[in-house]
DNA sequence: TAAATTTGTTAGATAAGTCTAAGTTCTTAC
DNA sequence: GTAAGAACTTAGACTTATCTAACAAATTTA
């Protein structure tokens, strides 16, 4: 078994490489708020422990069972959020926090009955998917909404960077997954789009947000 | 705030000093099970936070900040027992071990959401009291089934020492919370009782399984 | 009450996870 | 292509929570 303290650095290693692969000891150690040389000592021990491939001044990657091993807290994360939004009447602005406190439970059957209880979803109350029993995830192929066209109508899908002021944000709007969107204008200068959704009028969205946005066309 | 560590030297304090208010320091070395001088210098260490009475050669006493501290931890494992049985469907005998470890999530939002949803309950699924939002619990005066005389009907209000084997046993029989039970035997030379309850007819139950469980006369 | 046993204390070691300071290697900019 | 800066590594210190070994006090027992 891992540390509570070995599964953050798995976690921050596996989110962090969801692209390229690859993550540098220095973006592990801001992601983290911990130092350099801390970060550097814990990954020669996950190395040790066959979690994380390392050479010296080399990006590092995780290795398979890494990878595993990262998916299944996330596995109970996303689960733990899921949860505490449909069952405990919380707000998915509020279920971070305390889900990075109950992902690190070990308890098979608590995780097992809260899976069974929701029906075992496969995405978490901000669109993103839910692991499977093996760590695997994958991502629906979902667009951003500052990539959509003028006039296109659009299902919202997923929020990407979902800190708390950015939910409430969206809270306010009555932007929730599911809208129904439809892109009334785009600005040329600034990249901010004017889009409409049923029960709300219309709202201004800035790029930045647009960006954060994935939506599905309709 | 106090640590994991701390908090469940609190919690074995509280639980050991139930009666006579007071604790060696060998009693909750063995309950904890760690070592002597482990033990000692915590207890210095929760003198100095003011949790815990200590002078040398002397009984621990938990101080009024220490009961309370400890309170409330006890309150969020029995409130989470409670949850875990009532709205995951977890068995008595399965939710201890769960609520170990979820007493220590700092999310007083989390147990305030579990609390209405289980509709402020007072006792947990063993029928002891959950300590209430400032810490302070109180057991009803029941009496010990093997304090009880042949011929009393009396109604199953609580177990002491919970152990798994223990409320297994007690499922086997279907002895649960709320049962009513009547007294037919009771045997001179080893204080065992021979008891009889509506569904499962009748059941010969030892001392020391007598003096486990809590009962309220009829 | 003196010896034996149990209980409690002190001292010092260890492991995990963190830090700062100082040195190395890699990358970037001129 | 070298100098400056950024990224990485090493070394050593600190804190928390644990241990063992050795000693001291209190209690039990004979």
């Amino acid at each position: 078994m891992h540390s509570y303290t070995e599964e953050n650095y798995l976690k921050a290693l596996f989110n962090l490489s969801a692209d390229k692969g690859e993550v540098s000891a220095n973006e592990l150690s801001k992601q983290l708020g911990i130092k350099m040389p801390t970060v550097n000592s814990m990954m020669k021990k996950l190395s040790v422990k066959k979690l994380v491939h390392y050479e010296s001044y080399k990006p590092l990657r995780l290795t398979e069972k890494g990878k595993k091993e990262a998916g299944l807290i996330i596995r109970k994360h996303r689960l733990t959020e899921m949860f505490l939004v449909q069952k405990l009447g919380f707000g998915w602005e509020e279920v971070h926090e305390i889900a990075e406190q109950i992902e690190h439970l070990h308890s098979p059957n608590f995780f097992e009955k809260m899976d069974a209880l929701l029906g075992y979803p496969k995405i978490d109350p901000h669109g993103s998917p839910i692991p499977d029993k093996t760590g695997k995830m994958e991502w629906i192929k979902y667009e951003k909404l500052s990539s959509c066209k003028e006039g296109d109508t659009v299902r919202l899908a997923a929020v990407i960077h979902t800190t708390d002021d950015f939910l409430k944000f969206l809270n306010l709007r009555e932007l929730s997954l599911g809208v129904k969107l439809k892109i009334k204008t785009v600005e040329k200068f600034d990249g901010s789009m004017t889009v409409s959704h049923s029960k709300k009028g219309s709202d201004t969205l800035s790029h930045i947000v647009c960006d954060r946005l994935l939506v599905e066309k309709l």
